[in-house]
DNA sequence: TTGTAACATTCGAATATTCGCATGTAATAA
DNA sequence: TTATTACATGCGAATATTCGAATGTTACAA
């Protein structure tokens, strides 16, 4: 059986990974390290915005930030986390091809109709 | 180049994981169809409360329902969020072993001196 | 020293989540 | 019909998340 600090410690994760932006922030890691800056500009979003889901993705240890000089490069700890992110991107393409197919099936009935 | 609406749902979907409660009641489900009483008393819940977390998992459609008479019988919609929760256990007892590990370290060096 | 570029943090308002408690509903038994 | 079992839902309080706006901090150049 499971204990529950460690369902604890995957809700954790799972909240870490539940906002559009970070699950961005980590798929553009994914390619390779990038800084701060360079998030921001691929993300099109507000400096303050975009360095508070990297505190967030710190926070639970996530990601590693590596300081050069005036600039702060962001990189993610471990390869699992793409791989989630893989799974999930499968997930949700076939519910969304689901969803897409049923929409089909009712135009069909409506113009059967 | 992935869509913000892609991340949208992926996002939500990491929402609906993102509780021990619901975490503990798919991997009960992962075993095979459950009613909803079953697993309030394998959770040792409320049964509101535990109603309320079903919802959240059939409003996002990973679960399914089942009337039977006078209960109501859950299973998982798609094999593959088992395998998340799968990955993402490796994960999280990799990390936890690795701040134990620390821990350990921080114990030799507290010894040392 | 002063200035500037690159990030981080704090604050407050808006919104969302979660829980306990009470109540509602559907199926069935008495 | 009335009662009971098995779930679901509505409500309100407590808590957490998110964003923009303002402010700090650190490294380095002038």
């Amino acid at each position: 059986m499971q204990s529950d600090s460690l369902r604890a410690f995957k809700a954790d994760i799972f909240q870490a990974l539940a906002h559009p932006t970070r699950i961005a922030i980590l798929e553009f890691l994914g390619k390779g390290e990038l800084s701060a800056g360079a998030l921001m500009e691929k993300l099109g979003m507000e400096q303050a915005n975009v360095s508070q889901h990297l505190a967030v993705l710190r926070a639970k240890r996530i990601v590693a930030n590596r300081k050069a000089g005036n600039q702060v490069f962001y990189s993610v700890r471990d390869p699992i986390i793409g791989e989630v992110l893989s799974l999930m991107r499968t997930y949700c393409r076939a519910r969304l091809k689901e969803t897409l197919g049923m929409l089909g099936e009712t135009r069909k009935a409506v113009r059967v109709q």
